[in-house]
DNA sequence: ATGGGTGCAAATAATTTGCAGGTAA
DNA sequence: TTACCTGCAAATTATTTGCACCCAT
C-alpha cells in the first residue's frame, strides 16, 4: 500500500525558529531580513536554510510571496488559502490582505475579450500607512 | 538665467539602434534579450549601454517596465503616457495595453479605507494568447 | 538506518558602478 | 569645449546549488 507522504517536512529547530519569527508579524519580509533578524537574536540558522524553508512554505501553500517593484521577493505566512491581494506600506511593510472579487472577474473578462486563456494576474497596492504618515521623518 | 535642461539625452548611434529594436515589436523584453538581439544583428552596443538607455527611457516616461512573477524586469516602448496595465502572453510575450479606471478608483478607495496615503499599485494579467493556444505544442 | 535537512562555500544571474576615452551639440 | 555617453571589467545583490555531515522519524 501507499508509503507515507514523500513531501512531508520535518520539525527541525531551524524551521521552528523561522516559523516563530514569521508568526511574530503579518508583514511581508525578504529572506535576507528574516535571516538578519534570526542572526541578531542569536540564532545560527543559515541563509540557505531560510531560503529553502520559505520556498517549502510557499510550495505548501502556507506562505504568500510577492515582489516589490524593485524585484525583491517578499514572504509572509498566509492568512487564507485562497487568492487575494495585498496593501503594503512602503515604509514599514505593514500588510493588509485584500479581497477583490470584482477585479478577479474583470481581469478574466478582459483577457477573454482579447482571446487569452489560462489567465492569472498579479495585483499589489503600495502606500504609506497611517502610522508611518504620522511620523516626523 | 536657467541653463538648458540638464536631463536632455543625446541622439547617439547606440540609442538609435536600441530604439529601432524596441520599435520592431510591442512585446515586453528583458535587457538581456535586447542585448542579445543587437549582438546577433551585428551591433557592438554594450550591455551596460542597453541597461542605461532603457532606464533613461523609463525615466522619461517613454518606456514601460514591469516584472514577471519570477522577478525579471521587462521593457517596451510606451503606447501611451498615462497609467495603464498589461495583458501579456506567457508563451510569446505578446502584449496588450489595458485600461482599468474602475480598478484605479477601487485600489485608491481600498487603500484610503485602511488609512493608507500616497497610493500606487501594480496590476498585470498573464495568459495564453489565441495564437499560442492554437499551436500544437 | 536513512532520507530529508543544514550550513558553508562556490556558482548563477541580473544589474550597477568605476573609469578612461569618445562624441553630440 | 564639455557635459553626457560608451564599453569593459569589476563590484553588487539576490538567490541557488554542490556536498559532506547531521538528525528527526
Amino acid at each position: 500500500m501507499a508509503e507515507s507522504l514523500p513531501g512531508a517536512s520535518r520539525n527541525t529547530k531551524q524551521r521552528g525558529e523561522i516559523l516563530g519569527l514569521l508568526r511574530q508579524t503579518d508583514d511581508f519580509r525578504t529572506a535576507q531580513q528574516l535571516y538578519a533578524d534570526l542572526r541578531s537574536q542569536g540564532s545560527g540558522v543559515g541563509l540557505t536554510t531560510v531560503y529553502r524553508a520559505l520556498q517549502t512554505l510557499v510550495d505548501a501553500g502556507e506562505a504568500d510571496t510577492m515582489r516589490l517593484p524593485s524585484g525583491e521577493q517578499l514572504f509572509r505566512l498566509c492568512g487564507q488559502g485562497r487568492h487575494h491581494h495585498h496593501l503594503v506600506c512602503r515604509q514599514c511593510g505593514r500588510t493588509v490582505e485584500i479581497d477583490g472579487p470584482a477585479v478577479e472577474s474583470w481581469t478574466d473578462r478582459i483577457a477573454r475579450e482579447h482571446g487569452f486563456t489560462d489567465v492569472s494576474h498579479t495585483l499589489e497596492i503600495f502606500g504609506t500607512c497611517s502610522a508611518c504618515a504620522a511620523k516626523p521623518e
